[in-house]
DNA sequence: GTAAAACATAAACCTGACTTTAGGTCAAGA
DNA sequence: TCTTGACCTAAAGTCAGGTTTATGTTTTAC
């Protein structure tokens, strides 16, 4: 059993925040003594997987309401796994998103450098949109890329 | 030349983002016409940079000073390689992090998996935290692999 | 020419996720 | 005993990133 000061420690989080979750429901089972905290096992992992849910886009209101399904036994099992896997799409996408992203930055870099050594952006913009290095053009291509804004997918 | 109607359209923004922008100094160079915004080619690519910039996890004030030097010339070459340089670092580390959140999702889903092929969740606890099985215990491991909390790094 | 649609502004409002403040309890060591 | 440090609460404050509202102007279509 931990005090929030340990847990504050363990996870690099502010006592603040600790406190904050705890007030949001997202420790359903924690118990106290003489009004103080006592963290167990079961509030490191919900720790671990606040921290996660949290990566992966969710809002504390509904890591509560799995925290909540959580305490509700095995009939919640099938709504905790589909949450998990909504998760993971959206991390994927997310992923994937951020690999467009990198590219953006990568041509950048190469745009900056190349500009810095020519003193200027001449050379550079009547490459574009086309006509880049082999390398530089896959990035600017990727980078360019057409992306659906629809956030609905058809399916 | 578009309208901020076209550009709303064109990239999937609500038009009050894009005023928002504008009023937050993000197209320096942007012309009007009677009052109205008329975006051209350079509005557009800072509009991707934008997305780009802000996907990278830069704040705003950050965007517009970049989208400052832009407008300062040649000069200012080396600080804006700079900052797409540590936006490239930021967003490589930021993909470690959600890889090591797609473990903890996956490792979750088959968790869930078993636990409602089970009926419950004791075979399950019984195996934690090492006597997974392999494919399990490989996202169980990385899911809960210590990541310091320090934000700076000694280097 | 006129009505509707699309544009404009300033200022107030909203949301999520914390953080800070103000005031209080409690246990341990000097 | 007293004071220091770690804990507690409720309520207010903060911040980023927009969005909404109220009001007015310009452009477009008939």
């Amino acid at each position: 059993m931990y005090t929030i000061g340990q847990v504050s420690e363990m996870f690099g989080l502010p006592i603040s925040t600790l406190r904050y979750y705890d007030k949001e429901g997202l420790f359903p089972t924690m118990e106290r003594k003489n009004g103080i905290r006592k963290f167990g096992e079961d509030e490191l992992e919900a720790l671990r997987v606040i921290e996660c849910l949290k990566a992966s886009g969710l809002e504390i209101k509904d890591i509560m309401l799995f925290m909540q399904w959580c305490t509700e036994g095995p009939d919640t099992y099938p709504q905790r796994k589909e949450l998990f896997e909504r998760r993971r799409e959206a991390v994927q996408e997310e992923m994937a998103r951020l690999h467009k992203t990198l590219a953006m930055l990568e041509f950048k870099c190469w745009y900056y450098d190349t500009a810095i050594a020519d003193g200027n952006e001449e050379r550079l913009q009547s490459m574009l949109p086309d006509k880049l290095p082999p390398d530089a053009q896959r990035l600017y291509d990727i980078a360019h890329s057409y992306t659906s804004p629809s956030k609905q997918s058809i399916l």
